[in-house]
DNA sequence: CTCGATCCCTGGACGC
DNA sequence: TGCGTCCAGGGATCGA
């Protein structure tokens, strides 16, 4: 499932092969995971003068006419820190929001190559390819914002992981009185962290995911957040992980799935302490933890200690 | 504020 | 071979 390192992956790969590149025509198939299908075709003609990521978003921001020369300024693949993006949002008049939920693959492929079975949107593209969005599931979203509505959408966010100084990450983490699971996959604490490296982050740092925030230590939420900026860094350079079917923008697999420590390790031992990790569901996913390197906070105020078992008919 | 439940969707794993 | 069932999960939404 995409993530910070995967979608950072996937938008490296297309500022190599659509940056400059200019849209001459939209075919949409399924639109139910589209905002606004109807309005696509305004994105005939415009150029795609830059790729970013905000969060586990990807926006191809888009210029038309006297606009495409003040964009060819812009640096081609090179890191662009996102923390600033709300700021950098006004700047084009309209994106392209793209959100590969769970299995969404965005990618410039040959024109020649038939369509894929769950291909829904392909742009032609003046280079005589196309930029396809594959995504079976349809978890994925797309949208074409003005500056306005993408100012809308970004307003909220979570800060950046990679970005976010101590003091602020103590203080989204340390006031909230939810598990510190749910507070790793809010969105609105940090932008871009999911299932994986949440709980890779949360075995590094030798925290069990049901901790609640605000009893963490100063001391833990530190070690959190170099534990949570080392791995998404070093998950980056190896291209991210590649589970279920994540794909990068040339269609190669990610490396990072192979350095996992927790996730997906349920029943093999733990590479510190060789205990069996564990799963549990916590904040409605599952996680992935070891019981003696993560130990269980005391207890969570709950009305009944007697827990309901959920029946299946 | 925080929680769990439910829904969206489809492929893959598994049992029979 | 084929069918039914369960599960995965990001995010929105709703009621408690």
């Amino acid at each position: 499932m995409p993530e910070l390192p995967e979608v950072e992956t996937v938008v490296r790969g297309l500022r190599k092969t659509v940056l400059g590149r200019k849209i001459l025509s939209v075919w949409i198939g399924k639109s139910d995971f589209i905002d606004n299908p109807e309005e696509f075709p305004l994105l005939s003609g415009q150029t795609i003068a830059a790729v970013e990521r905000f969060g586990k978003f990807m926006l191809l921001r888009l210029a038309s006419g006297d606009e495409v020369e003040a964009a060819a300024t812009v640096e081609v693949g090179q890191f662009v820190a996102d923390t600033k993006a709300p700021d950098v949002v006004r700047e084009y008049a309209a994106s392209l929001l793209v959100h590969l939920g769970m299995t969404g693959q965005i990618a410039s492929i040959a024109a020649e190559i038939p369509l894929e079975k769950h291909t829904h949107v392909s742009f032609t593209l003046d280079d005589g390819r196309e930029l396809r969005y594959t995504d079976a599931r349809r978890f994925g979203r797309m949208a074409y914002l003005t500056a306005e509505l993408l100012a809308k959408e970004v307003e909220g966010a979570g800060a950046d992981p990679l970005e976010v100084s101590a003091t602020e990450f103590s203080q989204r983490v340390r006031t909230r009185n939810s598990r510190i699971k749910a507070l790793l996959l809010d969105q609105s604490v940090l932008r871009g962290v999911g299932n994986i490296y949440a709980d890779e982050s949360l075995w590094r740092s030798k925290i069990h995911p049901a901790r609640v925030g605000s009893k963490l230590s100063e001391k833990e939420t530190q070690t959190l957040r170099r534990a949570l900026q080392d791995i998404l860094n070093r998950a980056i350079v190896m291209r991210g992980s590649s589970i279920s079917d994540f794909l990068d923008a040339n269609g190669e697999p990610g490396e990072y799935q192979r350095h996992h420590r927790a996730y997906g390790r349920e029943g093999k031992p733990c590479d510190r302490c060789r205990t069996l990790i564990r799963r549990v569901i916590v904040a409605g996913r599952s996680s992935h933890f070891c019981p003696k390197c993560q130990p269980a906070p005391r207890q969570r105020k709950s009305k009944r200690s007697t827990r309901k078992l959920r029946k299946r008919s």
